[in-house]
DNA sequence: CTGTATCCTACAAGATACTG
DNA sequence: CAGTATCTTGTAGGATACAG
């Protein structure tokens, strides 16, 4: 039997994160850092659909990065914020991305030796 | 047009470690911090197809996570190792780690507190 | 405004057999 | 030993239409 998904912090934090708009939603909640409604979400992400755009935020939901809110006005209105536990992805988020510019950076400077 | 996947390097980060394999791979070769052979590789990955750890190997050598050295003896042997830059990773990895089990508890704890 | 419901395609991943 | 080659399947993601 191969290994569970949970059973792995590391791969179920990384499956928490392998949708394909699961960093511009997160990013964009992270930065706005107040509550956002879906349809600002929708406009800020050029060509996602609206159904894509729904199963991202459920999973997000789901897996507790993201804390969702419904107020049933005469014009619905959902908004969405993160979690704290959501928002302290930061810390490796922001590591992740220093090393994937240094790596890329070493990889830009191997090829420029070869040429 | 939706976002390049080299554009935002978090991004690009989460695709190269999200094959189905690669942080068992990847563990695997951390730990053992040395030189280590396709043979051995796959009696450690107890249910892996012979495709699928070729596949997966090949994806982390073209990321540059890890090396491949070939040595064409009568008894063909080739030996896969972490570049320093792919070992490098522990860094945030070990954060993600933190944060997964952590994330996890706290889960756990809501569950209780409603039952 | 905030979604569902369907249908479709591409690609990741697995099973199995074969090879230098 | 260290792989390829083929075939199949499951699922993520997208297009489009409809709905409370």
């Amino acid at each position: 039997m191969p290994v569970q998904p949970s059973e792995c912090p590391v791969e179920s934090v990384i499956s928490i994160l392998s949708g394909r708009w699961k960093i511009p939603i997160y990013r964009y909640l992270f930065i706005n850092n107040k509550p956002v409604r879906y349809s600002e979400l929708h406009r800020h992400l050029p060509s996602i659909s609206k159904k894509m755009l729904t199963e991202q935020l459920r999973e997000l939901e789901r897996d507790g990065i993201i804390e969702r809110k419904s107020y049933p006005e005469p014009r619905p209105r959902v908004e969405y914020t993160l979690t704290s536990s959501g928002r302290s992805m930061i810390v490796f988020l922001d590591q992740m991305s220093d090393w994937g510019q240094h790596h890329n950076q070493n990889k830009r400077d191997e090829r420029e030796d070869i040429i």
